[in-house]
DNA sequence: CATCAACCTGATCA
DNA sequence: ATGATCAGGTTGA
């Protein structure tokens, strides 16, 4: 299935705000988004796409975000994003499925990116099901169910945050769905509630998930970066609330482009 | 509210 | 080779 959009995969995909998607050897891009096995094939005007229906695709990589606009917005508020803007062109926030995305990044608390994928995995592999050689992100019920083999996943003191959020998502005491409808600090401040889940970690879902395109959130690499660039740092609430100030509400775009100044060729 | 050690594990570095 | 250090942070004191 052909899919016409202004995207760009490769900074998209491998940006690291999702974890399952692997580039092939011949350019393609694999991955699992829920239970579906995808294989995606950059093309000038878009993508093509296998295994995934057209409205689920759309939703994931948000085709209601017009780059144009939102890039010009990021441009103007700060010229050191403008010009990371043109050196990485395409790079699209995506709407990641609740659940994962929350369920992933509490996996994310001090591990290298590499572990955290590795993670992944294994939870996968250890509780989803087999989709042809690879496994779909496992239900809470899955997880729940199995939880005397977590020890397996290597999750470390992970585990049990891991395991409990499965849990009272099992149990509906959490519902990921009922975020849907509130601003972004409500949002935030329920993600807390979460044991596992830090003003970091609920920034990131926030964003990747729950579509709040002022979140921002600071991590190590994003803290040094404003230092050396804008000369300020601090505690997270201070950092968190520059940035809101320096890049207006869709921040956390100008955060992607940030994070990977090392990379993007000015 | 700010500060700080401890935390599983696997990779990297001395 | 073997031990110290570190990594998308959070927690609890």
């Amino acid at each position: 299935m052909k899919i016409r959009m202004d995207v760009a995969l490769d900074p998209t995909l491998g940006c690291g705000q999702a974890h399952r998607w692997h580039k092939a050897e011949d350019g393609s891009w694999n991955g699992v988004v829920g239970d579906r096995k995808i294989r995606l094939v950059q093309t000038d005007d878009g993508f093509e796409c296998e295994g995934a229906d057209e409205a689920m695709i759309l939703d994931y990589f948000r085709a209601e975000d017009d780059l144009d606009s939102i890039y010009a917005e990021c441009a103007s508020m700060d010229d050191y994003v403008a010009k990371l803007i043109k050196g990485c062109p395409g790079m699209r926030i995506l709407r990641q499925p609740h659940w994962e995305c929350i369920a992933t990044y509490i996996l994310a608390t001090n591990a290298n990116v590499k572990r955290i994928g590795m993670m992944i995995e294994n939870v996968c592999r250890e509780f989803g099901d087999d989709i042809g050689g690879t496994y779909s992100f496992p239900s809470p019920e899955q997880i729940v169910k199995g939880c005397d083999r977590i020890c397996n996943c290597r999750l470390g003191f992970r585990a049990d945050r891991f395991v409990e959020f499965a849990r009272k998502v099992a149990d509906g005491e959490f519902d990921p769905d009922s975020l849907e409808g509130m601003g972004y600090r409500e949002c935030v401040d329920t993600l807390l509630t979460i044991k596992g889940v830090g003003p970091k970690v609920a920034d990131c879902i926030a964003l990747f998930s729950y579509g709040h395109m002022n979140a921002f959130p600071v991590d190590a690499r994003i803290g040094n970066v404003l230092k050396d660039v804008y000369g300020v740092e601090g505690s997270y609430k201070k950092l968190s609330e520059f940035a809101e100030k320096k890049f207006g509400r869709y921040a956390g775009y100008a955060q992607e482009f940030l994070y990977h100044s090392d990379f993007i060729i000015i």
